[in-house]
DNA sequence: CTGGTTAACGCAAAGGTTTCCGCAATGCTT
DNA sequence: AAGCATTGCGGAAACCTTTGCGTTAACCAG
């Protein structure tokens, strides 16, 4: 195991003086006189000392760590994410932890209470696909510790939280396709409890509606987030009579899947099927043909909800706010017809 | 702020008995009589009890966190390391600190100061590519804390560390360039001190040799690990005159930014020039030509670095080990000529 | 010479947990 | 009935830091 750090204690008997003084010098505490301070000060310096963050987080019942809840971690979507909360956090020194719900509810839960059990002085969290039901972050409102959601939130009422402006992105997709010639415009929505999914289905009916174009049910197909269903879900829409001329993916999973299955029939995209993602920029543009999608500010997003999270830290009675952050239409070859 | 949550104090006080008799109820003691651990249990599980880690790591003098340094946080090969190791170190009931480098020295060396300073329990770290120099590291060694490092490494002797078999993995990709008839195989390498890179290197000679190929200096290039220095060494290579019709890339971000240079010139992969990264499973299955390239076992490698960290942690004294990972080589279309 | 100020430091408590040791009361043995 | 072991619990130290307050000695003014 490794050697103990040298605390006050060890310094203050290795010159013959009490802990406090030697707290108070490190401090320059006027009460210590300049030698004393200096010799404490310079065997601070060679021993290397450093204050034990555990005792300190035991007297001012504050331990510096989120607690950060996502779906996974291996998605560019939320490592940038995570990547951004980290940079806020590390300016304020606070530091991260980690937790990842492989988007199941029952480890969402299950975190939820480590990392409080872990004293984290509050959570950062997206929620997982399964989760609609939230009981499991009561204890942090009833306790007023601070808690963020981000991109999948809940209770926006009671809680502050980070999101895209959805609705208005997935509605200049839809005209995006028409404006490129597509009439059967069909959307592959996520699990109708999540925020995004309503958002977007929302975004998308306005964009008919706006294009003069009608909703038909059959151009709309739900999957849960995997690859794997959203392949099924792709499947579907092209064995239906629905004959869609452009698909709109909920997610980056979701419109990657799309295209594989999209290009193992050997259709084209996008002149057989045009094609657009929700994703943020790395992905997009080294698939082929490169996916037009709504990018998402990821780091930015991530940097708000640290940021809204020391808001509550600093200031606990503040109610909640919620941040929407503006997104792009990036648009690429994937849904740009040529004539 | 939060409300402290219950402790030892307060049920003992509610109780009107003593503290060291509620903390031998909760472990079942036998000094304890049943009626009494009864009733603390049920007030513990009422109260929702759950022991102060900042008093246990004091007492203990462990904090169960590792500290853990990436290069960066958003590339798959990253994220899913780090996956791996918190797969086995929640196992273990420990929590993760991670620090990302973004690839500076100076960096790398101010996440170690303040990962110690923060009382990690020990570090696993995949050095940044400024990295040559390692007395950073120097205070560990001294001091016994657990070290792993993983993909780039330093000081093997003394450390234990996980690394993939990277020499046979570049003679393999040689030797399957020539058995697609390439003969002018090049290959864009990293820094030098980088072990990766030498070691790749090694391997990518090795293979020209038993394939019975001259070594040409004109088809060995360097950059750094960057997208952009990627795309200058791409172009350095086709603009001279060593008119290569074979590039390996030594990571992915590498591969990727000789693939889109490539295209940007209208070359055709894998005919005119073959092409095989070193990444890991999941772009390169997106890219148009799929990517042929080596695969890591990026997850596993997390997990074993997790395993010897632990090893070290629980077993003090252990002579460093270095653990070697198997890796595949994946073939796919844009090294596969028809001919 | 005395009362008071001040400089410079020590004491102790608090934060939460574990564990060794001690103590009282009870039950048992002889 | 005296002596002893056992049962059941409390006290206190240790882990490390901060900080309000107490203490000491020196010094100065009256």
């Amino acid at each position: 195991m490794s050697k103990r750090l040298v605390s006050l204690k060890d310094m203050a008997k290795e010159l013959g003086v009490s802990i406090s003084t030697v707290s108070r010098a490190l401090k320059n505490h006027p009460d210590i006189s300049p030698e004393m301070t200096a010799r404490i000060q310079q065997l601070a310096c060679e021993r290397e000392y450093s204050p034990n963050p555990l005792a300190m987080g035991l007297l001012k019942q504050q331990t510096k760590m989120i607690g950060v809840i996502v779906p996974d971690l291996v998605t560019h979507f939320y490592s940038s994410i995570i990547s951004g909360i980290e940079s806020i956090a590390k300016q304020h020194g606070y530091y991260i932890l980690i937790s990842s719900s492989n988007e199941s509810f029952e480890k969402e839960t299950e975190s939820v209470q480590n990392l409080l059990n872990t004293r984290v002085e509050g959570l950062i969290v997206c929620l997982s696909q399964e989760t609609s039901s939230f009981e499991h972050f009561e204890p942090l409102l009833r306790n007023e510790i601070p808690l963020v959601f981000f991109d999948r939130v809940c209770m926006t009422d009671q809680v502050s939280s980070v999101v895209a402006n959805n609705v208005e992105a997935a509605r200049s997709i839809t005209c995006h396709f028409y404006e490129n010639g597509c009439r059967r415009i069909a959307y592959i929505a996520g699990p109708g409890h999540l925020n995004i999914s309503k958002e977007r289905l929302d975004g998308y009916w306005q964009g008919l509606k706006d294009c003069g174009l009608k909703i038909d049910p059959d151009l709309l197909e739900g999957c849960n987030l995997s690859a794997g269903e959203a392949i099924k879900a792709t499947a579907r829409l092209l064995d239906s009579g629905a004959k869609p001329d452009a698909i709109f993916g909920i997610n980056d999973t979701v419109a990657f899947a799309a295209m594989k299955e999209i290009k193992r029939r050997g259709l084209q995209i996008p002149d057989d099927i045009a094609l657009v993602g929700f994703t943020d920029e790395f992905h997009a543009t080294v698939v082929d043909p490169p996916l037009t999608s709504i990018t998402h500010p990821t780091f930015e997003m991530g940097q708000e909800a640290a940021r809204l999270f020391f808001r509550q830290v600093e200031n606990p009675g503040a109610p909640p706010v919620q941040a929407i952050l503006k997104t792009r239409l990036v648009i690429r070859k994937s849904s740009v017809r040529k004539d």
